[in-house]
DNA sequence: GGTAGGATGGGCT
DNA sequence: GCCCATCCTACCC
């Protein structure tokens, strides 16, 4: 499966928000997987105190004030990856976290990544366990997402999509913003269907 | 259908 | 030493 072009590097040189929904229904692909995105959440600089930015500048949070367009992957819980993306102009910190995909490609192979999915929907309905469907580390920190192998695509037909604000999941700090957005009605998103309707 | 608890390690106070 | 942007299993309705 081919799908359209690269997201180019003014994709993600926006207001964090904007990215962040801009995203949904975009393809992220990796080798020859790859996964619609249907869950994201903006990670905002400023007075957003659920990022990790918020504390300023030190060797993890680097890749946030760089770059738009490069990935920023930590390990969470000391044993799961997360990946987001760089978004602002350089200097400014933001950054939108994938949460769910609905796998597009490369589907055998990711169920042989994901073997304690009993149903298609649980493959990647996670931030975890997206990166562990699409084999996302650590050792992507900081990558380039404008150039392969791990890129975002625009898709080949192109969906109507609702997109549904909601609260971010797992947060203490700042836990009344609605910088959680989902596409309404996709039952591929973290928590399940459910969820997507607080 | 639901939830409680444990695994596990890096970052920062 | 405490806090996590989580997931899975076991167990209980």
């Amino acid at each position: 499966m081919r799908f359209g072009p690269i997201l180019p590097r003014s994709f993600y040189q926006r207001a964090t928000v904007e990215v962040a929904r801009g995203l949904l229904g975009k393809v992220l692909v990796h080798g020859p997987t790859a996964g619609i995105v249907v869950e994201t959440e903006a990670y905002l600089g400023g007075d957003d105190l659920a990022s990790h930015s918020a504390r300023g500048i030190t060797e993890r949070t680097r890749v946030i004030f760089g770059e738009p367009g490069h990935a920023y992957v930590y390990l969470i819980y000391g044993m799961y990856e997360c990946l987001n993306i760089v978004c602002e102009p350089a200097g400014q910190p933001g950054c939108v976290l994938l949460r769910a995909l609905e796998p597009a490609a490369g589907l055998e192979i990711i169920r042989s990544r994901r073997a304690a999915a009993r149903k298609p929907e649980d493959l990647a309905s996670g931030p975890g366990k997206l990166t562990l469907a699409m084999a996302i580390t650590r050792a992507h920190n900081g990558v380039d997402m404008t150039r392969g192998p791990l890129v975002v695509r625009e898709p080949t037909e192109r969906r109507e999509l609702e997109i549904q604000a909601t609260p971010r999941i797992g947060i203490s700090q700042c836990a009344d913003r609605l910088l959680r957005f989902v596409i309404r009605g996709n039952r591929f998103v973290s928590g399940g269907i459910r969820r997507a309707h607080v």
